[in-house]
DNA sequence: GTCTATATCGGGATAGAC
DNA sequence: GTCTATCCCGATATAGAC
């Protein structure tokens, strides 16, 4: 990184991360991008040499991070339904918490050219190889039934990262009991467990 | 709709749907859109008044199928289990066979102007009133554990619209074992169900 | 390090001939 | 119904002063 400047390379990011998410990488002008920060479009480039490299710079970083907490929780716990309980904490925390960023990195990956593509490619794919060592070890000790889990891990991600869609740190549920929820879920599932199944006579009358 | 034309009509829109899926709306130019339609730009506006329209179609189009899908599988089916087996199947299915069309709808809101936002959101948010109806009705009946009907909708849309972005028809499975692995996945989920546990001594020595 | 001015390009959309 | 020609605008990026 530059010695100086250091201030403004990340007011201009900030706002990069805002226009971005708001209206999409090709539909945010560098104009506004600059506008936001407090400068004209020509000086961004005293600080990046291009739009592009903002676009890079917020997929790394927060793809780096994201890998780095997952990786923290797979040191810090053995016992696989504590690490997976703790990965799908992790994983909706970050997720709310940067939820701009993440949503920048799971819309436009299209929008990067080809060359820096692979890179961002290679640390999401580093996330999923993380999430499936630990189901993988989950399903060897017995704790998780037998499953596809790379299907698994995939489903995973996916809802998880969805909740940052809709979440809101003002509404009905708080994040914990988002977390909590989503825990449930994926290790039991929607069904009632208990011995009464399905009490088949009663619901017949409904046909 | 127009009386003639309407076989150019629709080459120009199975090429939006192409060239919005790959590069995204505004990353999209209206001469490409035309090139693989066959005919210059200017033409495309004797079948369309603008390139929004052109997303407008799209979008509108298969969220009205998808609901009118998921109605059907309500209609046909009374068990709430074979419902949600059916209704992720569908959604499996539909997200599969039309994948284009739903990414579009799954990536580019943001590029739809504000009037008619509202219409796509509407028809997105009564797919997901019909699905928490089903699981709502399901509850009661106690098929389904207790939770939050709205969390649970959300979360099975999302990893189930995932399947779209990995699925491979010629891969390693078919759309049959994918839904065949989601749906006991949603119903039951990861935890191995057996009286045997988690052989906690066998697990010991990892520590 | 930020500015003004500007180059250069490509986009959506329109006019009017055929 | 499709064409050619063109308008007009806004985009990224550069040059060079301060």
């Amino acid at each position: 990184m530059r010695p100086e400047g250091r201030s403004m390379r990340e007011s201009i990011l900030a706002a990069a991360v805002h226009l971005f998410a708001q209206y999409g990488y090709h539909a945010a002008p560098l104009r506004d991008i600059a506008r936001m920060a407090g400068i004209q479009a020509a000086s961004i480039y005293h600080h990046y040499p291009n739009k592009q490299a903002l676009l890079i710079e917020i997929m790394e970083t927060y793809m780096v991070r994201l890998n780095a907490s997952l990786e923290h929780v797979l040191k810090e716990y053995d016992d696989p339904l504590q690490r997976l309980h703790e990965a799908i904490a992790n994983h909706i925390r970050m997720h709310t918490t940067y939820k701009e960023e993440f949503f920048i990195i799971d819309t436009e990956m299209r929008a990067l050219e080809d060359e820096h593509k692979a890179q961002i490619i290679s640390l999401r794919d580093k996330y999923e190889a993380l999430l499936q060592e630990l189901l993988q070890d989950g399903m060897e000790r017995g704790v998780f039934r037998q499953c596809d889990v790379k299907v698994a891990s995939y489903a995973i991600i996916a809802m998880c990262t969805e909740v940052a869609t809709w979440f809101r740190p003002d509404g009905r549920l708080s994040v914990q009991q988002v977390i909590t929820s989503y825990r449930q879920f994926i290790a039991e599932g929607l069904l009632t467990t208990s011995g009464i199944t399905h009490m088949p006579d009663e619901r017949a009358h409904l046909l």
